[in-house]
DNA sequence: CCAGACGTTGTT
DNA sequence: GTCTGG
DNA sequence: CCAGACGTTGTT
DNA sequence: GTCTGG
């Protein structure tokens, strides 16, 4: 679950819809409308520029017990109920709760030959993904790392997956980002939510990852709009 | 003790 | 089938 | 997540 | 690093 996702508006944007300042981004061009594993992302966290700090992270959280550099390991998801005690991400669960922003994420029904739907809030909010993260560190190189985690799918949601990630109310994003809350507490609120999503079928256009343009929204927006002749 | 794994998704 | 790249 | 590659030799 | 399996 959640394997794909997309991030529409641009840096100034995004600070301003999440009430964020950014650490170590200068620069985040919008739309980004097919992100997919290993690839950048951001990711919210207290920091040096604040409670809300936005910083840049690549999406596949390492383990910072993690040998070799040169072949990273892809864990862009991470079972809520589990995570707490997996020697994996249990350091992360504990000591660096993020938020992944997102305008919304893709499924597939594999039972329609990988038809894509895109997933997106009813009421037009940014969407926060709840996120673990680590900083790996190795020689010289220096990286942060994120991971979306999930959980059962709500019954709303289960005719598109059995599994979703994590959606953050905005009441809820700095509870979950401050290390001082209990992972039990924290833990606790991974709950999936019931209902305020919008899901809609998309052009298969979204699968290949180096489509990048988003051309696959004009037959979700504006489907059967050809006819139109004078 | 040392060696080896450490994760999710989906599909069969 | 399995790994890599996006 | 999906798509696409998956190999060697030698030469440029 | 830390846990599990042998």
């Amino acid at each position: 679950m959640c394997g794909r996702f997309f991030l529409v508006p641009d840096l100034h944007e995004l600070l301003a819809l999440l009430d964020a300042m950014p650490e170590g981004i200068d620069d985040l061009r919008g739309p980004r409308w097919n992100i997919p594993p290993t690839m950048p992302i951001v990711v919210m966290r207290p920091g040096d520029a604040g409670p809300r700090s936005l910083a840049p992270a690549r999406w596949g959280l390492v383990p910072t017990w993690w040998r070799d550099p040169d072949k990273l390991p892809s864990f862009h998801n991470a079972r809520a109920e589990t995570a707490a005690t997996k020697p994996s991400f249990r350091g992360a669960v504990r000591y660096r709760r993020v938020i992944i922003p997102a305008t919304g994420f893709y499924e597939w029904d594999r039972a329609r030959g990988r038809t894509p739907f895109s997933i997106t809030r009813s009421d037009g909010d940014v969407m926060a993904f709840a996120g673990i993260g680590t900083v790996y560190s190795k020689g010289p190189h220096v990286l942060e790392t994120a991971a979306i985690l999930t959980v059962d799918a709500s019954p709303a949601m289960r005719g598109t997956h059995d599994r979703m990630p994590v959606i953050l109310e905005r009441d809820a994003w700095d509870a979950w980002t401050d290390p001082r809350a209990s992972v039990d507490d924290a833990m606790a609120w991974c709950t999936p939510k019931p209902e305020g999503l919008d899901v809609v079928e998309v052009g298969t256009g979204v699968n290949n990852a180096r489509n990048t343009d988003g051309r696959w929204f004009e037959s979700a927006i504006a489907p059967v709009a050809a006819e139109d002749g004078p």
